[in-house]
DNA sequence: TTAGGGTTAGGGTTAGGGTTAGAGCCGGTGCCCTGCT
């Protein structure tokens, strides 16, 4: 222990070129070293990847990284490669299977993967790991375990189960915003009540907040382009929607000139998206209207705008969002405009997002059909098609079932009393997830339509004190447009950089020169 | 000559039909797999 307390600035010195730690960085590498979880949030571009890629260095055995997207994974392996860190892999779909499996054969010369949580659900790689020593089991966006394992993607709720067939290495869940709430979801999930918390304000006192009530989309595009007329900023526009996303990029192409804007959202090819998110990044592209799909893994410290144009579905998520503004710590500011018609979008979401008790029945009474057949078939794909559930509806159900032993290896397994226990506690579940969306949007529209400083409303619920603001607070608080004056953002610096750093910025995707 | 690299498509999804007028009825998030030149 006391080995490592003196050599971790030497560590930090030789495999990453900095001199110090930033804040809880070393706590947290120390924690690991010595064998405890760790639950650690901190905030974004603090350096959390140290927190794990240090250890990894320094230790002993396979570091396991749980990434929630593969271009993050990516992002992380071309980083660690150029800092000359070879024993480093992404494991994912992008791979030939060919590739994989020799990935999977020589798994003990590596020291640090990345891997999706479906693919960790893979038998041939679980028994693969199984093998070898697994030193560190690290859930990197651990809020994705809250938002979106419990329906969008319940494989981050086997992450535990997982866990325990690894043998119950030392496990660090990362992430730069979570809520108390969602902060004992993440341990819950993980069965692990006893993690060491180490976490870090993420009220971001260079944000100012305004707030406009408009009583159409009309209005909200007129304010969008007397907004940018004025300012010359780097500036994302969440919406809620696809299309509404599309569409606005186009008027506003249109109706600014001198500005370049480009649209972004999870419907479009993976080439597109990384292309537009490069263009973003260098500078070439001044506005982008996306949905929740960009965000993270985005690190442009210049960004001075993030205008909402349809509310978001929970406040965290406006955090997250809100803080991609002004990571450089200049004066930056995040503006909501706000119809009494949009709480319908969210609505219909919500509501959509898990099925409902008539499709519980058909499921309970599709899967008791086939169990009364002599042969027990194996549960398939089928039923999706059978049931008309889309394919999100049923991944929930899967999951749950598998959950109250219903399905085992793909086999029904029937037993009267089980059943009626599990369609009652499914039920439940169903009806408590939505109540939880719904109170999490009344939320939202509550702050919407507070008349308080709305920074203090925003942070209050979620961390116990939160900083003044430095520049300006929020239009409840008397800021105006007129009041801001951002800084220009110039062009040339780009051009003018050093030719290093300029041939890393094209080689690092998604990067400039620090670790994340 | 062959292996490896590169590009590309589509699947897991939705949907309704007017005569009794009267104005916006809106759908987010990602993996993985198969098969193609």
């Amino acid at each position: 222990m006391q080995q490592h307390a003196l050599n971790l600035e030497d560590a930090l010195q030789t495999y990453f070129q900095y001199d110090t730690f930033r804040i809880g960085q070393k706590e947290i590498i120390q924690d690991v070293l010595a064998g405890k979880d760790v639950l650690g949030i901190l905030p974004t571009g603090s350096g959390k990847s140290i927190c794990y890629q240090l250890p990894a260095r320094i230790e002993e055995g396979l570091t396991i990284v749980v990434s929630p997207l593969i271009s993050l994974m990516i992002d992380q392996v071309k980083q660690l490669k150029a800092t000359n860190f070879k024993e480093v892999v992404a494991i994912n779909s992008f791979m030939s299977p060919t590739e994989r499996r020799n990935v999977y054969q020589n798994l003990v010369n590596y020291k640090l993967i990345y891997v999706s949580p479906e693919l960790l659900q893979q038998q041939e790689l679980l028994n693969r790991l199984k093998q070898i020593h697994v030193r560190l089991f690290v859930i990197d966006e651990a809020h994705c375990i809250s938002q979106w394992g419990h329906e969008f993607r319940p494989d981050y709720l086997k992450l535990s189960a997982t866990i325990k067939e690894l043998n119950d290495p030392t496990v660090l869940a990362l992430s730069a915003t979570a809520t108390p709430e969602v902060q004992s979801d993440i341990m819950n999930a993980l069965e692990k009540p006893a993690m060491i918390k180490r976490i870090y304000p993420m009220d971001r006192e260079n944000i100012a907040f305004i707030l406009e009530e408009v009583s159409n989309d009309h209005e909200k595009i007129d304010r969008l382009i007397s907004i940018f007329n004025t300012y010359h900023v780097p500036a994302l526009i969440y919406f809620t929607s696809r299309l509404a996303a599309e569409n606005t990029a186009s008027i506003l192409t249109q109706r600014l000139a001198n500005r370049d804007v480009a649209f972004y959202h999870g419907g479009m090819e993976q080439v597109d998206r990384v292309s537009i998110q490069q263009q973003f990044m260098n500078d070439q592209l001044d506005i982008i209207c996306c949905t929740s799909a960009f965000g993270m893994g985005i690190n442009k410290s210049n960004i001075r705008l993030i205008i909402h144009f349809h509310i978001p579905l929970q406040l965290e998520a406006y955090i997250q969002e809100v803080g991609r503004a002004g990571r450089d710590g200049k004066s930056s500011v995040g503006v909501l405009l706000f119809s009494q018609r949009d709480a319908i979008i969210p609505n219909h979401i919500i509501q959509n997002e898990l099925p409902d008790e008539t499709d519980l029945k058909n499921v309970f009474h599709y899967l008791y059909t086939i169990s009364q057949t002599e042969t027990k078939n194996p549960v398939d794909e089928q039923i999706e098609e059978q049931l008309q559930l889309n394919e999100n509806h049923w991944k929930f159900f899967k999951y749950q079932l598998e959950k109250h032993g219903m399905i085992n290896n793909n086999y029904i397994v029937y037993q009267e009393n089980d059943w009626k226990i599990a369609y009652h506690s499914i039920e439940q579940v169903i009806k408590q997830r939505m109540q939880y969306k719904e109170e999490k949007l009344h939320e939202v529209l509550s702050w919407v339509q507070s008349k308080n400083c709305l920074r203090k409303d925003l942070y209050q619920s979620f961390q116990s004190s939160y900083r003044q603001s430095m520049y300006q607070c929020c239009s409840n608080c008397g800021f105006s447009w007129n009041d801001w004056k951002p800084e220009k953002t110039n062009k040339t610096i780009e051009k003018n950089a050093d030719w290093k750093e300029r041939l890393k910025n094209l080689l690092l995707v998604g990067e400039t020169h620090e670790t994340n």
